[in-house]
DNA sequence: ATGATATTTAGCTAAACGTCGAAATGAGTC
DNA sequence: GACTCATTTCGACGTTTAGCTAAATATCAT
């Protein structure tokens, strides 16, 4: 959990997970995309894919990364269920009910 | 936005909000609750409120802080509909849908 | 086996982060 | 005004993070 946190606290890797959005895509077409070195995208990868929110495969000599949608998902929506947010609010103290 | 993620990027600061859910609370009551110093959780109230996740006031000696649950919601709705998650699904290709 | 291409690992620097103790500020109280 | 309580600011320290260049690894083609 603190890790899918953490992978998403910087704007690079959150970018990384949208351009995923639209399907997969090799290393160095993501990296392609972003003004820093292929080195520091290979990081971001790395903590992508330690936090679940991305998968790699190879693909000849390409490497293929792919978002893990669904690990996304769950992390956002139980973090959201917490506090009420989002799909099925539970009984919760709504901001100004009490001034 | 990127504030937002930064804040929540830290397990204190998530605590902090999940605590201030059920109402708000002061300073030193919060800090009773966590293992560090009180300038150290006071660092946390700033990082939280200059994102604008809590609000502060003063009530007679203390400063009491407050969940801005709807802060915290429109950037979880909005970070989530960029993937399709919650609410309204906008269309978007699914993890499988070409595998 | 050699060479070319794609990506990562290794080693480094600079900046940011979380933490602390000590001192400073702000608000009530006597 | 002086004192006390609650909280924050300041300055320091060790760790983590993002970034770089250069070198290593892995795969494919010749």
């Amino acid at each position: 959990m603190n890790g899918i946190f953490k992978a998403l606290a910087d704007p690079t890797r959150r970018k990384v997970l949208e351009l995923l959005r639209q399907g997969p895509m090799a290393a160095g077409e993501l990296s392609d995309r972003f003004p820093v070195s292929r080195p520091t995208m290979s990081a971001h990868f790395n903590i992508l894919r330690e936090a679940g929110l991305i998968a790699a495969h190879r693909d000849g000599k390409s490497i293929v990364y792919r978002l893990q949608l669904s690990v996304l998902e769950d992390a956002l929506l139980s973090f959201g269920q917490l506090f009420g947010i989002g799909g099925t609010a539970p009984a919760a103290p709504r901001e100004g009910s009490s001034a």
